[in-house]
DNA sequence: ATGCCGACAGGATGTCGA
């Protein structure tokens, strides 16, 4: 089964391009960040008509996210536990059965946070814990878990091109690379890196700045995996190409493949 | 230089993203 996740950044806007690259890459799975439009507005037909289930967990003008899958979505669940009052739309969970198996996928788009120093920084790591503590649990239940989306997190000095630059920035910060590490200190795998040593490899590039046209990249879109997962991941990869496109995402697609 | 680009809502330009 291919997994995979995209930030699209409005999936009105870009529906061209995201229909064409289901067409290319063929993922089984794909969930969707900042579609930023409502469960209403979200264009089912277009994906439905490349043989695709949806599962949507919209909101107007900012944020949403949603599930793609060619297998029934079983089991759906919009937002986090324990954040009834959060209005933002930023993670999505289902369960899909496979030929050998079940995959529980979530579609996650983590908050910004920046500029630090303010509520939107508090509000960042609030809601990785948040994501911590569930993502906790789920490692209860020993399934494949594959956790896929955009965290708005830097892991390291070796995923952006200079990390100087991004030292005060909120998705580089001490706090938000703990929080990250945590999800992986709890048995989480990060899958590309699973896959790939070199370093570099980027996810988003700034629309500003002539940044893609210099590889001033970051990678902050991560498929973090549990134990089950991990142990049927058989590849993974960043569909870097598709950021050379007319009108593209700032993010690019993240995939990967596991027996299941 | 807290901008440079792009989407959105609304009908000009401010907010937000990363």
């Amino acid at each position: 089964m291919k997994l995979a996740t995209w930030n699209v950044n409005s999936v009105k806007a870009r529906l061209e391009q995201v229909t064409a690259w289901l067409k290319e890459a063929a993922p089984d799975v794909c969930a969707l960040q900042e579609i930023k439009c409502t469960d209403d507005a979200f264009p089912r037909g277009a994906f439905e008509a490349l043989g695709y289930n949806c599962a949507v967990h919209g909101q107007k003008t900012y944020n949403g996210v949603a599930i793609l899958s060619r297998r029934p979505l079983e089991d759906v669940t919009p937002r986090l536990k324990g954040a009834d009052h959060d209005e933002h739309a930023r993670y999505l969970e289902a369960v899909i059965a496979g030929d050998k198996g079940t995959v529980r996928v979530a579609s996650v788009y983590a908050p910004n946070g920046n500029p630090i120093g303010t509520e939107k920084f508090v509000y960042k790591l609030g809601w990785l814990a948040r994501l911590a503590a569930h993502a906790r649990d789920l490692l209860a239940l020993e399934e494949p878990v594959a956790l896929m989306g955009d965290y708005n997190v830097i892991p390291t000095p070796d995923d952006v091109w200079d990390a100087r630059l991004w030292m005060n920035d909120a998705l580089f910060q001490p706090e938000s690379r703990a929080a990250l590490r945590r999800l992986e200190h709890l048995g989480y795998a990060d899958a590309f890196r699973l896959c790939h040593a070199e370093t570099n490899r980027y996810t988003f590039w700034d629309y500003q700045a002539g940044s893609w046209q210099k590889d001033h990249g970051i990678r902050i879109d991560h498929i973090l995996l549990s134990p089950q997962a991990t142990d049927r991941l058989k590849g993974c990869g960043i569909d870097k190409h598709v950021r050379a496109n007319e009108r593209p995402s700032d993010h690019v697609p993240v995939w990967c493949e596991m027996a299941v």
